[in-house]
DNA sequence: GCGGCGATCTTGACGCCGTAAAGTATCTTG
DNA sequence: CAAGATACTTTACGGCGTCAAGATCGCCGC
C-alpha cells in the first residue's frame, strides 16, 4: 500500500495526504486505532451475546480471531503498529482497551482475581493463542480439516479446546 | 532493508544480487529457509537435552519462542514468508519440516497418535500458542511481569502453563 | 463590503527504491 | 589460445515517501 496510490484513489494530488497526516506512519496508527476501537466492539457485543454454546473466554477467541480473519489487512496494520511501539493497545493510548477486556473475560471465566500474575499470565497465554491462532488460520494446509470438521468456525473451536484456559469453566 | 543496502553492504553494484536472485523476494526466501533450518536444527537439540525441567511439549514451545526472540528479524522474514506463501514450510519444500516436528513431539507427549483429528488440531493449537507467544514476548508491558518471575524463560514457562497441551503429561 | 487568514490543495523537486538491458572483465575448459 | 560461462558494472525507468513553495477558497472581524 502506498501513500501517493491512496492519494490517487481520493483523487488528490500525492502530497495532499501531509496537510491531515504527519506521515504514512501516523495515517497507518490512525487506521490501527479505528480497528482496536472495532474490535473492542465486537469483543463487548460477544460476550452479551446469549444463545452461544462457547466458554466465555472461547467465545472472545473465536470473535478475536474471525474478526481478523474477516478484516486481513487491517488486522495486519493493527498488529504492525502495535510491534513498532512495542505495545499492546491500551485506554492510556485512546482506545477502549481490549487488552483490559481480555482480563475481565478471565475473571468471569472463574479465575480467581486477587493473583495478580496468574491473571496477567493467563492473559498473555489467551492473547498470544488467539493472535497465533488468527496468523496459522489463514494457512491453506488446514482446508482439508476445515472441511472435515464442518467449517472454520468448529476448527477455530476445536483448535481452542485445546488451550487449556480456553477450555470450559475454571482453570483446571 | 532494501536490496540496495544489502548490495551497498557487501561492496557491490545494485544489480550485483540479480545474478544471484531473481529478485528480492526470492533472496528473502532463501534467508527464511536457512532460518527454518536453523529453527529445525534448535528444536531437534531441544529435545534430547538432558536435565531440562520442562514437559517435552513446553520444552519444544520455550525453544521455538527463544529463537524468534533472539533472531526477531530472521523470525520476521520467516513468518511473513510463510504467510505469503499461505503455508508453513514442510518437507516438500526442500527444508527440514519443523511443522512435523511439532506432531512428533506431540505424539511423544502422550497424544493417540491414531486420532488424526486431534492431533492435527493439537499441533495447530501448539503452533498457534508458539508463535502467539513470541511476538507477544517482545512488548515491553510485560518487562515488569518478567522482572518479577525472574526473567523471561520463567515468563515464557508460566504462559504455557496456562495452555493445556503444554502442561506436563498427556493432554487432561 | 472587504481585507486578511487559515485550511486545503497543487506543483515541482529530491533522493531512495526495485528492476531491466546492455556492456565488460575475469575465470574455466576444450 | 579461443570460447564461453560467470560475476560484475553502468545506465536508465518508473514508483515511492517527503518537503518547500505557491495557489485557491471560505469565513471572520472591521
Amino acid at each position: 500500500m502506498s501513500l501517493r496510490a491512496v492519494a490517487r484513489e481520493a483523487g488528490v494530488s500525492p502530497a495532499a495526504p501531509y496537510h491531515h497526516f504527519k506521515d504514512k506512519n501516523e495515517l497507518l496508527e490512525a487506521i490501527a486505532e479505528q480497528g482496536w476501537d472495532l474490535l473492542g466492539d465486537m469483543l463487548a457485543k460477544a460476550r452479551i451475546e446469549s444463545g452461544s454454546n462457547y466458554g466465555p473466554l472461547a467465545l472472545v477467541g473465536v470473535t478475536y480471531v474471525r474478526f481478523a480473519r474477516e478484516h486481513p489487512a487491517l488486522y495486519r496494520v493493527m498488529y504492525d503498529r502495535s510491534r513498532d511501539r512495542e505495545a499492546l493497545p491500551d485506554r492510556q493510548h485512546g482506545h477502549n482497551g481490549a487488552y483490559d477486556r481480555v482480563r475481565t473475560a478471565l475473571v468471569q471465566a472463574g479465575l480467581d482475581p486477587t493473583d495478580l500474575v496468574g491473571l496477567e499470565l493467563a492473559a498473555v497465554a489467551a492473547w498470544s493463542a488467539a493472535h497465533g491462532l488468527a496468523e496459522m488460520a489463514c494457512f491453506k494446509q488446514f482446508q482439508p480439516l476445515k472441511d472435515q470438521l464442518g467449517g472454520e468456525e468448529a476448527f477455530l473451536r476445536g483448535v481452542f479446546e485445546h488451550m487449556g484456559i480456553f477450555a470450559e469453566g475454571p482453570k483446571r
